[in-house]
DNA sequence: CAAATTCTGTACCGTTCGGTATGGATTGGA
DNA sequence: TCCAATCCATACCGAACGGTACAGAATTTG
């Protein structure tokens, strides 16, 4: 891997497009949000962007892991929490924060960018999918933990602890889409977490 | 209002075609379905989609109202049970059966239709928000009955209560989509259940 | 039968889509 | 200074998009 010292260097900061196009997949979809659109939030013209990122689906991938990486920093701060309960409380609060972001668009890259498939056969749709499976797969792992160290009661499935949080997660993404503000989340927040068990 | 009797009579079943038009949307949502992808699975050409219908937005709205109204059936006969805790059990029970039909596609066209704004500026993801707001008004209508007559504890407030199902319910019409299976939503829906507040 | 009316099928419209060929601009290296 | 390498900008490509003009087919009314 060399450094590319040759030739007329880069016009623009490729991470810094990369946070426009993020924003625009994540208020407009996958689909929904075109070259045009992509390229003239990112101050670029489409060669550049072709020859930065490949196409508009790596484009795209790279954005979704970007998001993920900076935007849902706080689903890996809350699996350090020292119980399950906090752990959950703490990402699903966090997670209402993210949703309602002032000045970013409202609900979750991951969700908004594509659930339906379309010409592509749904290739999108199923890698979205898959990296929210991804992320409830760590906290199932962190609640069987729980589980191991009597932090929830013996024949607590994790799995299926942690599919319920994610759902009111997801569904929560979905109602800040619709325009749901803050308040409403929380209060959905504090009626999801009765139904985690404590000692 | 007159009914039509002069001229060739339309060689074709509206409503029948429009029951095609449903789960064309429903997998490939409103932008990911094409023109062409219609026509094609309700078996008529273009001319007599327009003139059945108006346009393709005018479709897809049809299409809504007639989903809500056929395959939402239950969310009306859950409101009918006598409890709050029998109507919100049962219809997460019933929607966790309907997102995973088979033969039909996964998830809730309400959802999968599209929850970003493409290029229409997002008018079909708001009249998409707005009549599933509607549902949850219905919901919180059912609920505030129940405080009345002392069947949920007196202070629950029935607006958090109702909107804390319907995001358990749309969280789930997300995983659904996803591949989860009617054995996940079902326990998903047993752990959600667990908020609901009993005397 | 003829006229009026309505639907169907083909073929097309302008626009936008994702993606690219090409040539000039800008840099480092020799 | 000249070359190789890389990037930027314009202008374009074929395909697909939503939508429609138009002619012919089918039906009711007179």
């Amino acid at each position: 891997m060399t450094v590319k010292t040759r030739g007329r260097p880069r016009g623009f900061d490729a991470d810094a497009a990369l946070d426009r196009a993020i924003e625009v997949f994540w208020e407009r979809g996958y689909e929904g949000a075109s070259l045009a659109d992509l390229t003239d939030a990112m101050g670029i013209n489409r060669p550049s962007m072709y020859a930065a990122y490949g196409n508009k689906e790596d484009l795209f991938r790279r954005a979704v892991a970007r998001y993920a990486e900076r935007d849902m920093a706080y689903a890996q701060e809350a699996l350090a929490e020292p119980t399950a309960y906090a752990t959950v409380e703490r990402f699903l609060k966090a997670n209402a924060d993210a949703l309602t972001l002032p000045g970013r668009p409202a609900g979750c890259l991951s969700i908004q960018g594509g659930l339906a498939g379309g010409s592509d056969n749904g290739q999108v749709a199923q890698f979205l999918a898959a990296s929210r499976l991804a992320g409830e797969k760590r906290l199932a792992e962190r609640l069987a933990r729980a589980v191991d160290e009597g932090d929830l009661p013996a024949g607590t499935d994790p799995a299926d602890l942690a599919r319920y949080v994610m759902t009111v997660s997801e569904g929560n993404a979905v109602h800040a889409a619709a325009g749901a503000d803050r308040a409403s989340l929380y209060a959905t927040v504090e009626i999801a977490l009765r139904a985690i068990p404590r000692l």
